[in-house]
DNA sequence: AATGAATGAGATTTCATTCAT
DNA sequence: CATGAATGAAATCTCATTCAT
């Protein structure tokens, strides 16, 4: 007996990309909890059955979302790692409201949905490893050596930094930031002197 | 017009912490999304229009349960603040899973309701407060000195970090984990030397 | 056995009084269909408990009401009865929108409830009743001889008309209202000529 | 942002249909006060959740209802027009207890539902209008000349009789109904002589 | 590729009422 | 007199999902 295809729109439909859009529209406005079969059709002004037909479960609408999610932070760091001060622009990624408000939505919908939750495991060592990257190519062994830290570690610590600085944001709360910002900064500086226009260290 | 009594049932009742126990269990294990008023009837085996006797509204009981929250981590921190060596137990507090998970189902939830969301504000800010007391305490002025960062700062920081640990631990990530610990706890060696049994520095 | 006794609260206690104000006041700004226990006491500042210690049931309370209003009623027209110019003194009443909205309330509430409805079939016949005095003393035996008409006719002619005033008044309608309000006046101008400041007629 | 399609249903569907007839049952029998989703779904048969599919307020649903009992009430007028006499046809209409019934069912409903009021105020004054066209139609200017009346006020007058008639009839009083109706007949009489068979004037 | 109809579950809230104190 | 606690019923609405076309 055949199993029932699981994704039924194409891959590259028009309406499939609509459909997503608007969810990440609704996530962005009204949280991941806001997200439904119907409030999704309503956004995008189509019926919720072609919702269902192109994502027959909230699971897979859900985790589409989060692939596609995942992707763009690909993109963004694998921009980051081709720029000419990579260090700075992870950094500038790593603290960007709205970008990591959303990647927080993320992280909150994975403690509820298990499909998420793996997907998100995944893609977030997935994310360290990138990062390392980026600290190797900007820093080479200068990282051990001046602060004692590996670059796992030192991907973990941004990320935790940029994700507080964000998400009490959120909340309106700013007492601090402007402080641990410029220690991030200041720990950059010393790390990787900046690049100038023309490319040297100042 | 006459403003009708928010909270019913009595602020001491046995009931009603029978309820707010429940609902925490709940959150712990199944996130804030999963709060209803029959969830956590069903939890503490009561029926579900006695908990909305205790609590008119779904948003009066996740309320009380953030102020419940904030309350327990307050105590929390002023135990650290009393402590032989502060810093370390703030830290400890800091990336203790099983406080600060439930910390961040409230975060996230505060994206939802507007109630909650006003509330940790107000906790979040109290909170640095408090930490920076700590840190003024354990650290007098060694810390701009020796580190050229504000205390404020510093609470983003190590808060950020503890986050970020929880956070992934909680996904199942843990590359890069012990490196950050690693380099959290040199750190605060480097601040505040390390107390030792008998109450001196080593 | 003895029979539980039907009110409990006293019939001139301030608090019964207290709670039919508030009653009276929620239906005037949204209807009878508004009043229950609990947003009458959250209205008069009570618990819902003692409003059921005077009111066993939404029956007895609305019934109460019914009464109540029925006695202003009954003021009122005795008033006109006993004023220098009874007839123009009941029109004014029948097309008070304030009291005639609230009397339109308890028409359809009476559609609901059967206490509410005999108590007001019974009103309603005694206050024809009491208008009957009105016209015959105003009219003395004027009316039959010019206008063919029984005086409980008029009766509810009048009582049709004024409230078609008060009703469609409501729904922000007055097409025709001015020209039917000119046409009673004139009629009562022809039944029993205006009275002036002296007493004679003009 | 996308309107969300207000009514589901297709506007000529069977169950539709059905729905809205358990509805007016519901309304004629209980009041418009007993409609509620349930009691809709059970009078129809049909599952509460169905009923919700086609009106998913219950504000949709009265108001269907609302604009439902217009066009009745508009036919009904319309067919007045074209008769034979169409005074004494309208006035059959004003005071015809199975149809007005329901319309004062839907006038104590405008108290509480805005969306009703809106449309009933529009309604009422539309009806007004088609009213004056019927007594220009029988009348001719002999409606002036002859009592003093603008056509609009009569509408307002006869309206206003023929629901003191059924409202009060609905409570079971009856004293004045004959002579109000005998007088509102001999005023007519008065207007617009009695057609006979053969068309003529007696 | 898309859609309308239908359904069962459950979330949220309001309610009237009872009971013990 | 008055109140707090408790409860069962129901109203309103949202949802995910299935199915037939």
């Amino acid at each position: 007996m055949a199993v029932a295809p699981r994704r039924v729109g194409a891959e590259n439909s028009a309406t499939r990309a609509l459909i997503l859009d608007a969810t990440e529209q609704l996530i962005r406005e009204e949280g991941y909890a806001s997200v439904s079969t119907r409030r999704v059709a309503a956004r995008a002004g189509l019926k919720p059955s072609l919702v269902h037909y192109y994502f027959p479960t909230t699971d897979d609408l859900l985790l589409a979302m989060s692939r596609r999610g995942a992707e763009e932070s690909d993109r963004m760091i694998d921009e980051a790692l081709r720029s000419d001060d990579p260090l700075r622009a992870l950094w500038r990624y790593l603290a960007d409201p709205s970008r990591i408000a959303v990647a927080l939505e993320f992280m909150a919908l994975a403690n509820h949905r298990k499909a998420v939750r793996v997907h998100m495991a995944g893609h977030c060592e997935a994310m360290r490893e990138r990062e390392v990257a980026i600290f190797r190519k900007a820093l080479g062994e200068r990282l051990a050596a001046a602060e004692g830290i590996a670059p796992e570690g030192l991907s973990v610590i941004l990320a935790g930094i940029g994700r507080a600085l964000v998400m009490e944001g959120g909340l309106g709360v700013t007492a601090g930031h402007d402080a641990a910002r410029a220690f991030v900064e200041q720990w950059l500086d010393r790390l990787a002197p900046a690049v100038t226009q023309d490319g040297h260290d100042t």
